[in-house]
DNA sequence: GTTCTTACA
DNA sequence: TGTAAGAA
């Protein structure tokens, strides 16, 4: 699992990223002020995005062209890292838990989907993340 | 030559 | 979102 580290090493600057990405540096800083990436720095207060902002600002992309808006996109990156932190959570369980217990853990998420903690959103609502 | 911030159409 | 101005 070294290999995050790798992913989020800053490298290229603003002018790679619109190439590689297609979006213009207005909507990448855009993004940012928005919260939605956090490039690093130089120390001429230049920004260095890793190939984590690169993927996210593709996928941001995507979102967008599909009509979601910002408020939208904040809430599809929200679920990936509750998806993400799901996942370490299941590894926890992995070891600590029985094969017995893992499997039971395991039917009861599939039977009560989405019970910690998300968001149940009303067809009204929904309608708040799309372009009006 | 690139990128940054701020401001305005 | 695009574009311009002035400073790194």
């Amino acid at each position: 699992m070294r290999d995050n580290i790798r992913r989020n090493m800053p490298l290229f600057p603003i002018g790679i990223v619109t190439k590689l990405t297609e979006l213009t540096p207005r909507q990448v800083r855009y993004y940012e002020q928005q919260g939605l990436i956090r490039p690093a720095r130089t120390d001429g207060n230049q920004r260095l995005f890793s190939f984590n902002d690169v993927d996210r600002l593709l996928h941001i992309k995507s979102l967008m062209e599909k009509g979601v808006n910002i408020a939208g996109v904040k809430e599809m990156l929200k679920q990936s890292q509750q998806v993400l932190e799901a996942k370490k959570e299941a590894e926890k369980a992995k070891k600590e838990l029985s094969e017995q217990e893992l499997r039971r853990l395991l039917k009861r998420q599939l039977i009560h989907p989405g019970r910690p903690g998300q968001t149940h959103l009303t067809h009204g609502e929904l309608s708040r993340f799309f372009r009006h």
